[in-house]
RNA sequence: UUAGUAAGCUGGGUGAUCGCUCUGCAGACAAUUCUGCAGGGAGGAAAGUCCGAACAUUCAUUCCCCUGCUUUGAGCAAGGGUCUAAAAAGGUAGCGGGUAACGCCCGUCAACCGUGAGGUUAGAGGUGCGAACAGAGACGAGUCCCGACGUUACGUCGGGGGUGAAACGGCUAAAUCCUUACCCGGGUGCAAGAGCAAACCAGGACUCUGUGGAUUAUCAUAGAGCUCUUGUGAAAAAGUGGCUCGCCUAGAUAAAUGAUCACUCCAGACAGAAUUCGGCUUACAGGCUUGCUAAGACA
RNA sequence: GCCCCUGUAGCUCAAUUGGAUAGAGCGUACGGUUUCGGCCCGUAAGGUUGUGCGUUCGAGUCGUGCCAGGGGCA
């Protein structure tokens, strides 16, 4: 899980990241990312009903994905929010294929330290 | 031993690294923050939301207060349901018990299934209709064919074939109608509801219409309408659209209970709490315990 | 999370107190008409009535359990 200063929390975060944030896409994941004032980067996860219908499968996702970004979060650089899609087909995915998407997701996105 | 049957229990383990949430104690601090130690942290179905209850609120002439009427202890409401527009609801029902309550559970009888252990069952009473097709004829009648009798048309008696789910016996059928012992205020549901803060001639929500945008993701804007909340002597400007309780010896609020790796075994199914509790229904790999039954073998 | 609604041809809808083959329009295909196309005329295909179990002689219709889709909430 990642620590409460790293999430993103009000409805009104999230409408403002989907409204105004850049849009990035790859295989299973979508990423929407905007600058924010703080020093700090916040992320949110979202995983649709039509990924999977069982809770089970869509919490084992998030939590993945969590762990993922939380070992991603000390290369990126600080004052971004983003929001991370889950699209269908990523159910069938092992944690290794999911980070490799991930890291390709994120260095389309140009949001890496290049000095790491 | 094999096959079966009933009831109950369980629902991988160990370690390493990195993390989340709550509670208590101690320390630091402006703080709802940080650090340390100790402890708690998904299920038998958490699911479907099918019943019931708690709790909250609302309507109310039932509880409380006031007023009125009829009257001597009660009534005059609402809502739901019913309806060929007038009737008065509803109930998932053998019998007996249990429960806060239930359409749930237990015992027992009956019927049916099984060699058996056992299993299954919306199992009260009454009444109407017999509605398609076929058939001569479908609850009130009737004569398609054959035989006998009577004087022909025809009638009486007996028998047979065929149709059909059912063919004269007054039989069977309500999970379409009605009745009844007994019991009962209704609606809304924790997004119920309560509190705090902030703002003002304003703000929010909803509906409709127009315009634009997006299209695996949770839009924006203008006008009109109506209601609600806060609030007002007037005008202008600025600002808020949140938080807390409800809420829990699991108790979050973008929502925790985990991620990765290694070893091991019989190789891990169905599946993730959101106000709480009692049931029902549905999904489900493997393992364990106990009782009983049938067949066979041995003593 | 809580509370509701709806499932019949590709689409929009029918189907009488349960009664036999589940109909209609649009669309589709083929044929005719036309120099060609449209309109028009004719013919045909297309359905496990979302699904399982039950009641019944008989179920789209009645009862019940699942499945799928949709809507509302201070």
């Amino acid at each position: 899980m990642l620590p409460k200063e790293n999430r993103l929390k009000k409805k009104k975060d999230f409408e403002n990241v989907f409204k105004k944030g850049k849009g990035f896409k790859e295989k299973f994941l979508f990423l929407k990312i905007r600058k924010n004032e703080l020093n700090v980067n916040r992320f949110g996860f979202a995983v649709s009903l039509k990924v999977s219908k069982k809770a089970v499968v869509r919490n084992k996702l998030k939590r993945q994905l969590r762990e993922i970004v939380k070992a991603k979060l000390p290369q990126v650089k600080p004052g971004i929010d983003g929001i991370i899609v889950v699209l269908p087909g990523l159910e069938d995915k092992n944690f290794q294929q999911i980070e490799e998407i991930a890291n390709k997701l994120f260095k389309k996105a140009k949001i890496i330290n290049n000095t790491t």
